[in-house]
DNA sequence: TGATAAAATGAGCAAATGCTCGCGTTTTCA
DNA sequence: TGAAAACGCGAGCATTTGCTCATTTTATCA
């Protein structure tokens, strides 16, 4: 599958000195620390603005709106999380310890940046639309491409789908509360891996990888 | 299990005559449209009195903040939700009937009731905290119930952990675009009962009607 | 060095939001 | 029937929100 590009969307204007870029990632901190504390609803330009140290004017200088700022973290976020996707098969691993592996990667991410699982899970309303279509998009591309490596038996439709449905899977039960970070990651990797085995039965693929 | 009732949270004043019962049902009526239509991010008390053709100050009569309305509203969702769960084991249906019962029912109430998928996708925020715990409390206790019936073998925290996930898989998945109602039951109920399927062989529980 | 562009500032505006309160109307019930 | 309680009303207040803009400060580079 050629790697189609991200569709760019010029939300933000990018800083060209140092000094200012530095201001941006500052922003970007803020906003952050802000969300992980309060949740998305109490984030507001002022607070922003006033947490990182900076005027309100600053902000508006690389953020057209508000929406620029939440839709710049996002990008920062979804840089480093498709990271965690291997894109190619370990032959010395199984689907199964790969898939616990990216679950892994998720996890540790969510603990590293608190504000992520907030945003993530916030995403459903219709104003961050084109957000979740973005982060969706790039992610289920990422595991599509990992279906495809580890079992090239499924069709183009029939990844996607699978690939759908794991992202959603994953949604729903990362930002899970009353359950043990070590409980959930391992719940996580169950359900994914039971929904694929599922999934292959129904639609009648007999994989060696699948089946064990 | 003895029937635990839910905590009786006094958040709006029950209109005590007829006229205003209805007038009470007409501001959910209207909350839902809105909800439905823009999201729970625009709903605004104003915008809900004026679509209800309700004054501002009616609305304050019978709900003391905005919370108030959404959470009289979520309850009235929550009371019809918990219907679609069988309260007791059909003998004529295997589990995996009766799951796939069970989601036929969720899919049918989200096509019913198109603000209840929104509200319910977007409880993550702190701000509804409180209503979230009340929604996953409610259902996963008859989650866990219908466990209880079709997979005796499981100890309580097993129930209740693949409780807690199943909710987990249907909220990351009860709201997914891009993929048609029929077969986004099919990809619900497949994941559901491969994660069970995948829970009882990983914990060592060997049951009849899991292993079909 | 000085001219020009980029960046930083913060008072403050227009609009929106949640909600109050005084007063008029309808219902209840003895 | 009459008084008390419940209901209905909507102008408008206090606050917050996203954002602007005139001005000052800092960086760039010929």
């Amino acid at each position: 599958m050629m790697h189609t590009p991200l569709p760019e969307v010029p939300e933000w204007n990018e800083p060209k000195q140092a000094r200012s870029r530095q201001r941006f990632a500052l922003i970007l901190d803020a906003a952050a620390a802000l969300i992980a504390e309060q949740g998305i609803e109490a984030v507001t330009t002022n607070h922003i603005a006033e947490r990182a140290c900076v005027a309100i004017g600053s902000l508006y200088q690389f953020f057209p709106s508000k929406e620029a700022v939440v839709a710049a973290l996002l990008d920062r976020y979804l840089r480093a999380m498709v990271t965690v996707f291997p894109t190619a098969v370990d032959e010395s691993r199984s689907f199964a310890e790969t898939v616990g592996g990216v679950v892994d990667g998720i996890m540790t991410f969510k603990a590293e940046h608190p504000a992520f699982s907030q945003l993530f899970g916030a995403m459903n309303a219709p104003t961050h639309h084109l957000l979740t279509q973005r982060m969706q998009g790039a992610i289920t591309q990422r595991i599509a491409a990992m279906l495809k490596g580890y079992h090239p038996a499924m069709n183009d439709d029939q990844r996607a789908r699978c690939a759908l449905v794991g992202y959603g899977i994953v949604k729903g039960l990362v930002g899970m509360e009353d359950i043990e970070p070590g409980m959930l990651r391992s719940e996580i990797t169950t359900a994914l891996l039971g929904y694929v085995r599922a999934f292959l039965k129904r639609e009648g693929i007999h994989d060696l990888e699948a089946l064990e």
